[in-house]
DNA sequence: CAATAACACTTTCGATTTGCAAGTGAAAAT
DNA sequence: ATTTTCACTTGCAAATCGAAAGTGTTATTG
């Protein structure tokens, strides 16, 4: 196992796991738009290639941040739920949400007005214990 | 110009432009280590490559992120800035480093023990505020 | 029960990006 | 005047990405 770490930094050591064009926008899609099939993921508006997105799934779950299962009257369909580990980052996602609604319109004028954004920023430690609460019930 | 962005989500228009190995460790330099120049970065512990450094800084200098100046007695050394829209990326960088610290630990057991992370988890709205004063400061 | 469809990948391959090393040109220091 | 420093650029091999097609297994449908 060749080491994946740059440094001792806790942020580049973050980068180093989910500092990719890929691994956070699996992971908003699970968080917020709650996919959790493997077909969920590839026939998202992003448009993953799927082998870029089975080499992702399998690095997220070898650092613990999602897991792989199965629903119990089904025995083809795999899902994939975020761990502890990966619901912890919630807030990485709702800040960059903040930052690409506030500043990318001037290069992306396409970006949609969620009706959330300002609950999300008046209120962001709240949203953020929403979110999460959110994803622990679809996922039960 | 063809056109960087995958979607309208405001989060992965974001990773669209920060979403990459090296774009958020050379924020973070500038933002928490205090690097300005392009000698800054390029011995940094990281250890980016100057052809990726010269790409990046490009980059996010074409998307206001940072800009390029001169010291008014020097007129080789070029100094590169956070503008208002670098600067609004700190509770991203932030959270990025409760993140690592707290869960990469067991896949990189070398992380350092930064004293202020303890004050970064119970006070971080305080500590994203104070991160952006004092960079402004050294700035000036 | 056979045929078809759905799902979750894997493989292939050309294009792009990365990373290392060496080189260049201009400004500053000696 | 020469050397050093700084900010890049270039060249090239290796790794990664991305589009498309293929594979194998598990439902579903007639």
């Amino acid at each position: 196992m060749n080491n994946k770490f740059r440094c001792n930094c806790p942020i580049t050591s973050a980068l180093d796991i989910v500092g990719d064009r890929w691994t956070l926008v699996i992971i908003k899609q699970m968080l917020i738009e709650g996919k959790k099939t493997f077909k969920d993921f590839s026939e998202s508006e992003e448009a993953i290639a799927t082998n870029i997105l089975s080499s992702r799934l399998k690095m997220l779950e070898e650092f613990n941040i999602i897991t792989k299962g199965k629903l119990p009257n089904n025995n083809k369909t795999n899902i994939y739920i975020l761990t502890q580990k990966g619901l912890a980052l919630t807030p990485v996602i709702v800040e960059l949400c903040i930052w690409g609604d506030a500043n990318m319109r001037d290069f992306q004028p396409g970006i949609i007005d969620g009706e959330h954004m300002d609950a999300l920023k008046n209120n962001k430690e709240e949203c953020i214990i929403k979110l999460q609460k959110k994803y622990r019930e679809i996922t039960d």
